[in-house]
DNA sequence: TGAACAGATTAGATTATATCTAATATGAAA
DNA sequence: TTTCATATTAGATATAATCTAATCTGTTCA
C-alpha cells in the first residue's frame, strides 16, 4: 500500500492525515493478526514519531467510526482492531482469546418481522472454539 | 421456574447450590433483558441474602464455563449476560449498547477447508445497526 | 445424624482497560 | 503566510474485572 494511497483514504473519510493517525492505520493494514490499542501503540512507537496513550485510542475510535477499521470485543479481554480488506468472519478461540480470520461467506439476513423498526448495518458471524494451538493434537498412533 | 428445577440444574453442571448462586441464575432466568455484572448484583443485593461484588463475578464466570449463561461481549461497554433458554441470535444496538433477543434460524457453517485444525463449537451471529429506540422515528407526513 | 473438607464467599486491594482534561501544537484551506 | 478547526499530549480519572487470604458452608459419607 503506497503511502498516498492511506493518505487519500483518510481525506476520504474527512480525517486529517497526521503522522501518529497515518502511523495507525499503516501497521493495522500491514498487520495480519488483530492487536490490542497497547500492541498498536507499543508498534508505532518502535518507530518515530511518538504517539501518547491517549492518541492512540482517539484515532481507534475515530478510524473505527469512519468505518476503515473494525473493533472486536473479545470477552474478559483487551479489545482487538483490525483494518477493514477484504470482508471475512471472525473465529474466537474459547482458551486463548485470539482472533482469526475466516474466509467470507455470505449470511442470510433475519426475516424483516422478526427486526421489527431496527435498522440493520449489518451481520456479524463469529465462530467460537479452539484455535489450531489451543486444539488438542490429533491422537498418534 | 421451580426453585428445585434450578437447583437441579446446577448440580447437573457440577455446581454447588449456594443461596448467592441460586440467585443469579433465578434473577437471569426470569429476566428477559441482559443484565450487566453490576445490574445483577444490584438486583439480587435488593433481597437477601446478600452478595458480594466477587461472588457475582465468580458465579456468573462459573455458570458461564458450565454453558448455562451466555456472556456478551460489548465493544467500549460491560459485558452483558442472559440464561440460555432458547436458542436466539442477538441484535447490538450501535448507538446506546443495548443487546436484543432476534429469533433463532441456523447458520451454515464454513467449509472445513477454511476451518483447518480449529475445534468449532458454535456459531454465533450478530446483528448491527440501530434499535427500535435509537432508529429514526419514521418521517411523518 | 454430624464431622470433614472441597468448594464458596467476602471486603478490600489491585490490575487492566479506556476515557477525560485542558494546555499546546499542527494540517490544510484560503 | 495566516488562520483555526482539528489533533496531540501527560497525567489524572473512571470503569470493569480479578485477586487475596481469611472465613464460611453444602454435600458426602461414616
Ligand atoms: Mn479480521
Ligand atoms: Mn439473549
Ligand atoms: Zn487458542
Ligand atoms: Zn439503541
Amino acid at each position: 500500500m503506497q503511502p498516498d494511497a492511506i493518505k487519500r483514504c483518510l481525506a476520504g473519510s474527512g480525517l486529517r492525515s497526521t503522522p501518529q493517525r497515518y502511523a495507525v492505520m499503516a501497521f493495522l493494514m500491514k498487520q495480519a493478526g488483530h492487536p490490542t490499542a497497547v500492541e498498536i501503540f507499543e508498534a508505532v512507537n518502535r518507530v518515530d514519531p511518538r504517539s501518547s496513550r491517549a492518541t492512540i485510542y482517539n484515532n481507534l475510535r475515530d478510524l473505527v467510526h469512519a468505518g476503515l477499521v473494525r473493533e472486536v470485543a473479545v470477552e474478559g479481554r483487551a479489545a482487538r482492531f483490525d483494518a477493514k480488506g477484504m470482508r471475512h468472519h471472525h473465529f474466537i478461540c474459547d482458551r486463548c482469546g485470539n482472533v482469526e480470520d475466516v474466509d467470507w461467506y455470505d449470511v442470510p439476513r433475519p426475516a424483516a418481522a422478526s427486526l421489527g423498526r431496527r435498522v440493520l448495518r449489518e451481520c456479524e458471524l463469529i465462530f467460537r472454539g479452539l484455535c489450531t494451538r489451543c486444539a488438542p493434537r490429533r491422537v498418534s498412533r
